[in-house]
DNA sequence: TGCTGTCAATACGCTTGCGTATGGAGTGCG
DNA sequence: CGCACTCCATACGCAAGCGTATTGACAGCA
């Protein structure tokens, strides 16, 4: 671990063609063909071509794909996740909270997109568990929130449950049918009706 | 066309292994793989198996797989997908015809799980163009009748987006994770949430 | 009976993708 | 120097899936 550590910083310097990978390239490597083109693109030949290498690499860090599949999963839960519900706890006011998760939400799109390719891939053994947990939580997260805001715990759940069902159905109507897309004041317009119709107050 | 559905009534009788085989029998077998697997489970030599055939037969009806895809799909937004919109407009009321919608929307399985499977092959060059014809029809449909429900223009077309995406997001998380799946009077209540939440007045 | 059109079986070639086996190149270290 | 460890290339076998080519079975009809 210090060892892969020390790796990484010095990567830093001789990033645009280095010669020796890790398990953690191929990981971020998978995550990044994943958020473009979906968890069937993750293939072991297709990822040692965009890495400059052959599969006789991959095999060397990995036993089989499905174990970078959920090596690639856990970091991305471990990280991009976390993060997202760690950042918002930092609002006081629930109703201002909900209100910006929203909004930040509604930003970055990283992983986002990676979870809309997950999405798509719900019925894979290696996937399905992760989604669930990831979805799960959020889902408690925001029913505590709606609880804070004010609502009774019935409803609370019913609205996390509605409101989370909205952000999934939107990123698959908004990255997948990438013709009928919102101009940015449109979807700020959007996002205020959102916030609007579905936090309390 | 006339012999196509004369034929359609005779199948009736004689059901249970009927030796010779038409192209619908493999579009309405495909659209049944389809609701039960995904598109990408929809392949030739495994729905061959299952009509106790093989391929053979099959490049007779059609001339590639996505050939079939395509008349399944066309079969699909014909038949299952019109009704839909067609048995709510019999509604006066437009606030009762939404609820009506929500809850009829909420029965009937099959036409949604293959909507779900649809959403999952969003990216194939196919099915893009029939998901995207439905969805803004239906979302167009749902702002028109918010409209007429009393709902400005803008409102009325964001709220429809929100209420599509509810639907969308819901097809996710309820056909997916099988687990964690609402008990009938759950589901009720929830049901009367979104309708309370969404449906103004 | 024989012809023709319709549906189906079989065999083949091709591509993609997974996983294995084996040998080789570079580096650190004793 | 030479050994060992790490990472990688190459070559192979194998299965799934698409599409083609060819032949066969059966029905209707002249």
């Amino acid at each position: 671990m210090t060892n892969t550590e020390l790796a990484e910083v010095e990567s830093v310097a001789d990033k645009p063609e280095r010669q020796r990978l890790s398990a953690q390239d191929w990981e971020i490597a998978a995550l990044e063909l994943m958020a473009e083109e979906g968890v069937a693109a993750v293939a072991v030949e297709s990822l040692a071509r965009r890495l400059g290498v052959t599969k006789g690499s991959f095999y060397w860090h990995f036993s089989t794909r499905d174990a970078l599949i959920e090596a690639a999963l856990k970091r991305w839960e471990d990280t991009d996740n976390h993060n997202t519900i760690a950042r918002a706890e930092q609002i006081e006011n629930p109703t201002r909270r909900l209100r910006e998760l929203f909004r930040q939400t509604s930003r970055e799109m990283r992983s986002h997109k990676i979870y809309a390719a997950l999405l798509k891939a719900a019925d894979h053994p290696v996937v399905a568990p992760v989604m669930e947990r990831v979805s799960n939580e959020r889902i408690a997260y925001l029913a505590r929130v709606f609880v804070q805001a004010g609502m009774q715990p019935v409803d609370a759940d019913h609205r996390a449950r509605l409101t989370y069902s909205t952000y999934v159905g939107f990123l698959q109507l908004a990255l997948q049918f990438r013709a009928s897309r919102l101009s940015s004041d449109a979807f700020d317009d959007y996002v205020g009706h959102v916030i609007d119709t579905l936090v309390p107050n």
